[in-house]
DNA sequence: TCAATCCGTATC
DNA sequence: ATACGGATTGAC
């Protein structure tokens, strides 16, 4: 028995181990008979790989990328094999492999390296990010065998290493080039190699010139005659040109509202990059929209040249669609934010719609964001990106800013011609003297629009989302209920280190919660009566539970007294009438007209041309054939009443979500305050403007995407030690903590300028390694880059 | 001097 | 979590 141990390199064994009863020692496979293997642990100071003999009996089947079953620190667990190598770095005795779960490769060289990539980034473990990858095994999918006619078309097995990895670090991916045979080529390796940073990094790079080709190429050849759905752009061919010749542009596209439709161009582009012999990945933010990109996904391509992944597949059909993209039996995958990570071979684009919308953020820690892993996801494997929405986020402006990206943008002339015709309508408006109407607190321009739309087809009136904000006006006149208090300010105490460019912050008052004037860690509030700005806080009140008096959701204090600075009024109202009521009451306005609803409890994908009513939620919003007669966006000071950073980039972008679905011309009423700029956005249908001011704030205030941000989460001691025992990173700038809820929880955000995320995440990955390994009692969340800063 | 127990640490 | 090694303690 022992002298079978004999082959193993390191026998430092000084006792004889008494073997199992009726258990031999295994018999090390003849090459290469070490495994590492990522198990699936959650600790954040066990996120390595772990080195196993691999038996003879496993010799075989424990190839890279199987999934296996390992004992760890006593127990049974699941694992990926990384690699197989000759020799472990172990000085100690290695257990054997249990068992290979199947022989099917699930994990790619690249996703591996992905995984490792996004969990370094947002300061989480790699068994967290694979749970998040590959989809739970579901053994009869797996049995089915592939179809021969479709094997055959592509011959792409699970991707051997990318020469990138080694420039990430300690990644675990399969670099052993004895792992697998022949390898397709991988185009972009090369502009992978030596691109060590991040892609919103890019500004704090070496130059690595990563727009090398396409956007700003030449312009359109002449030949091409049916019009397609890019040629409303003046980068349009040369982004699908690039695509089809193997290039890797990156695009922020600013899509037309209107009937071409997004989803088209999206399929345009996947249809290039497959006539270019690479795959696509395309990410939508829900399940009505991975229908829309499918239909037309099929619509270009053909039948089965695509698959959609949803969560609601369930989970036979899910693995069996996900094991058709490993297995290279398609090259197309369109579905939501867990599709990012589909494996794909030979990847060629990775695009996400609407990159705005909130589901595109995992729930699942380490909460990673589908447009940050698709966009380091095209960086390491050298694929193209498109980031398309009718509006523009702030993080897709700084990577045109950081030249990582390139817009795609219509000619104004084109937006004109395509946009519907917006009118305001101010808090002050007149209500409609219809009675119903009224009753619904329409105003009469609305009224009107909906009522002229109605002869000649279906018309939209968007809602808040039922539940959704505990806002309050005046029960009296409507207006909407506003702190009257003296602002508010945050500023750096005494003590705490205050770097230049954050020394000032002003806005973050928005950031407390609790109205006590007291200190709380580097960070105190308090009043400043005679500082610039509003003469108070004009914060969105609110009623906490049981308590009769409203509070302020900016700066938590609570006002008994408010009085309504309109008519005078004291008493208050909720503003938020839910998708269901707005309908009744829209109906009784217009009799005769059939009313459907979509939103929450039943989602709407499409309405036929006729005359109808659709009351819809935001992001529920059916598309109708033909496009909506006129729309009616009711949500406006919902919305902007928010006490959220992204309140109004958000607004701007359910709105154009609505809007894009009229006819061009048709009208739109928003109710809305026309001085506002996001409601200027909107009327000039001018996002980019709104996105690049946007952009600008954040930077004055020190808030993502100008910065990396981190948060801390949990008891007040947790993160109050756990920020004591983070070795932050140069430039580190700590923020509270403050309370979050009542039930003593705090947070803290700690930020970085930009470039230094990693360093960051690592530091903050580190406390919580520390924090793990001595079993302290209260965990503490890190979310790196929330969206919900406040 | 030895065995039972506690504690900290690594987990291959 | 759990198993292990080393330190500690208590009794002979």
């Amino acid at each position: 028995m022992t002298d079978s141990n004999a082959l193993l390199p390191l026998d430092a064994v000084r006792r004889v181990e008494p073997s199992k009863p009726g258990k031999g020692a295994p018999v090390p496979a003849p090459s290469r008979p070490v495994a590492r293997v990522a198990v699936d642990n959650p600790l954040p100071h066990l996120d390595r790989p772990f080195d196993y003999l691999v038996p003879v009996t496993m010799h075989e089947t424990a190839e890279p990328g199987v999934r296996v079953r390992v004992r760890f620190a006593g127990q049974l667990v699941d694992g990926f094999v990384l690699e197989r190598v000759e020799e472990s770095d172990h000085t100690g005795k290695l257990t054997a492999l249990e068992r290979v779960v199947s022989g099917e490769r699930v994990l790619t060289g690249e996703i591996a390296g992905l995984a490792r990539a996004v969990a370094d980034r947002y300061a989480g473990t790699l068994a967290d990010v694979l749970r998040l990858a590959i989809p739970p095994r579901h053994a009869r999918a797996e049995a089915n065998p592939p179809r021969p006619a479709e094997t055959t078309a592509a011959p792409t097995e699970p991707v051997p290493s990318t020469p990138g990895d080694a420039a990430t670090g300690p990644v675990p991916g399969m670099s052993g080039d004895a792992a697998t045979g022949p390898v397709p080529g991988m185009p972009g390796d090369a502009a992978t190699g030596p691109v060590s940073g991040q892609p919103g990094d890019a500004a704090a790079d070496t130059p690595t010139s990563p727009v090398t080709d396409t956007t700003g190429g030449t312009p359109v050849p002449a030949d091409n005659a049916p019009a397609g759905p890019w040629d409303d752009y003046p980068m349009g061919p040369s982004f699908l040109d690039a695509l089809r010749n193997g290039r890797t542009p990156r695009a922020v596209w600013s899509a037309l509202p209107g009937a071409k439709g997004w989803a088209w161009a999206v399929a345009e582009a996947v249809r290039a990059t497959l006539d270019g012999g690479r795959g696509a990945v395309v990410v939508v933010p829900d399940g009505k929209d991975v229908a829309l990109a499918d239909a037309e996904l099929t619509r270009v391509l053909g039948d089965g040249r695509h698959v959609a992944l949803t969560a609601d597949l369930g989970p036979a059909e899910r693995y069996r669609r996900w094991l058709r993209v490993l297995r290279g039996q398609v090259r197309a995958v369109v579905g939501t934010r867990a599709a990012v990570f589909a494996p794909v071979a030979a990847l060629g684009l990775v695009a996400i719609w609407d990159d705005g919308d909130d589901l595109h953020a995992e729930r699942l820690a380490p909460y990673p964001h589908a447009r940050e892993v698709l966009a380091l996801r095209a960086h390491r494997t050298g694929a193209a990106m498109l980031i398309g929405g009718y509006t523009r986020t702030a993080e897709a402006t700084q990577l045109i800013a950081s030249r990582w990206a390139r817009p795609i943008v219509a000619a104004r002339t084109t937006i004109r011609s395509l946009a519907p015709r917006v009118h305001p309508a101010g808090e002050d408006a007149e209500l409609a003297k219809d009675q119903a109407a009224r009753q619904a607190r329409l105003p009469s321009l609305a009224w009107r629009a909906l009522r002229q739309g109605l002869e000649s087809g279906p018309v939209l009136v968007q809602v808040p989302r039922r539940g959704y904000l505990p806002a309050l006006a005046c029960q009296n006149c409507r207006a909407p209920a506003r702190c009257a208090l003296p602002p508010t300010r945050l500023s750096t105490a005494p003590g705490a280190e205050a770097s230049e460019p954050y020394a000032d912050i002003p806005g973050l008052a928005m950031a407390a919660t609790a109205g006590r004037g007291t200190k709380h860690g580097g960070l105190r509030l308090e009043s400043e009566p005679g500082s610039a700005g509003p003469s108070s806080c004009h914060g969105p009140l609110g009623l906490r539970g049981g308590h009769s008096a409203p509070y302020c959701r900016w700066c938590g204090r609570v006002d008994a007294g408010w009085r309504c600075p309109n008519c005078g009024g004291h008493r208050l109202r909720a503003v938020v009438v839910g998708a269901r009521r707005t309908a009744e009451e829209l109906g009784r306005a217009f009799p005769s007209v059939p009313v459907r609803t979509s939103g929450r409890d039943g989602v709407l994908a499409t309405v036929p041309a006729t005359r109808a009513l659709v009351v819809a939620t935001p992001g529920a919003e059916p598309v109708a054939e033909g496009g909506y007669a006129a729309a009616v966006l009711l949500d406006a000071w919902a919305l902007l009443g928010r006490p959220d950073l992204r309140a109004t980039e958000e607004a701007l972008r359910r709105w154009t979500n609505a809007a894009a679905l009229l006819r061009p011309g048709a009208e739109v009423v928003v109710l809305g305050d026309a001085a506002l700029p996001v409601v200027q956005a909107l009327l000039r249908w001018d996002p980019i403007t709104h996105a690049e001011r946007e952009l600008a704030e954040r930077a004055e205030l020190g808030f993502p995407p100008a910065v990396r941000m981190a948060t801390l989460t949990g008891s007040a001691a947790a993160v109050r030690q756990m920020l004591d025992e983070t070795r932050l990173p140069d430039g580190a700038q700590v923020l509270g903590p403050v309370p979050v809820d009542e039930a003593g929880r705090e947070r803290a955000m700690i930020r970085v300028p930009r470039g230094g995320g990693g360093a960051l995440a690592a530091a903050l990955k580190g406390a919580s390694g520390v924090r793990a390994a001595r079993k302290a009692p209260d965990v503490v969340r890190v979310s790196v880059d929330p969206l919900d800063l406040i």
